[in-house]
DNA sequence: TCTTATTATGCAACTAATTGCATATGAAAT
DNA sequence: ATTTCATATGCAATTAGTTGCATAATAAGA
């Protein structure tokens, strides 16, 4: 559903090919929302089909032809009626967490394990978004309007991330006074 | 995929009917995974058909039989299995940061509307985590193993609640800076 | 020179999840 | 007396998302 609206949402920005979009996808956008290449063009066809996009072939040689979409007014008449309507807050499904539930009754040495690389992953992750606002958000206030959403998920981004290097801390420690199996 | 394990990590503790695993998925387990009552009837099957779990029907007058399941050998070594690969960690999708994504172009105010809902919700839950972590999560350490990992989702969930309400205080400040169109 | 990465799309099969509807009773609330 | 809630499952249709494979050129690195 919200796949459509995430795309009309970058076709605002600029026009875009599905392969640029996959790359947005696993880049700015990708801090929320995941989508593969496979499905991407997939739903590019089906919205070309419902005239919320309009696609333009470039014709290449050497290379597949691209297709370039652009948002319609009638695309951006949707994305608009689908703001009004609230979203659903549903809970991220996280296998993690359900593995967690699994302590006491399998062993915890793997879990241990995972929660020590998904450390490093988040690690990582921080400094990448740190380094996106220090770079390009320092001054939200004096942000155009059109940057400042993107400022506040990039916010939200870093707060989580910070917050689970927190959580580890105390997992670490609570994991480590279960007796092995 | 993982709405399996999610099951058989509930049928650890003791047997359960559908109905039963769709009120579990709706308060317990709900704090990260949703699931309906359609799905879990439907997934249910499946794993009896795999023999991950088995099916003892209880006759009723009156109200429909009831089916309960409990957890397999089989069942318990797959989720073993399970445990041991990592689970990809994949962002939560959240229609609501592609909605922010829009801010500068589309209207501001059903954004804002939507955000003062959302803290009415995250403050609600929050209380409820609370009250949870109060009664029962007092002293971590001295939980029993089989707890531990329970009390540290819950966590989760806290920290989550927490940051979600500091971070709206900035979102209000930021997004009340935006011009109307 | 051989391999790998980048560009650029697509099909087919499958699994996961949602939406809407249907059934049928007893108990509690209005 | 009537409505709503809780119990307890299910089917059918659809949408959303994943997995695996296929193609085909160019450029860059080992």
């Amino acid at each position: 559903m919200a796949l459509s609206h995430a795309i009309m949402t970058a076709l605002l920005e600029d026009d875009f090919t599905g392969y640029e979009l996959a790359k947005y996808f696993d880049t700015s956008m990708g801090f929320f929302w995941r989508a593969s290449h496979q499905q991407i063009y997939q739903e590019l066809r089906k919205m070309a089909d419902k005239e919320w996009l309009s696609a333009r072939v470039i014709e290449q040689q050497g290379k597949p032809n691209k297709v370039r979409y652009s948002l319609t007014a009638a695309g951006k008449e949707t994305l608009d009626q689908w703001i009004l309507a609230a979203a659903k807050l549903q809970p991220a499904k996280d296998d993690f967490m359900i593995k967690l539930y699994n302590v006491g009754h399998c062993d915890v040495t793997p879990i241990l394990a995972e929660l020590n690389e998904r450390q490093k992953t988040w690690e990582k992750q921080l400094e990448i978004y740190q380094r996106i606002r220090d770079k390009h958000y320092t001054k939200p206030k004096a942000l155009p309007d059109t940057q400042k959403g993107i400022y506040l998920t990039l916010m939200v981004g870093i707060g989580q991330m910070e917050f689970y290097l927190q959580w580890c801390k105390e997992a670490r420690v609570l994991l480590g006074t279960v007796k092995p199996l």
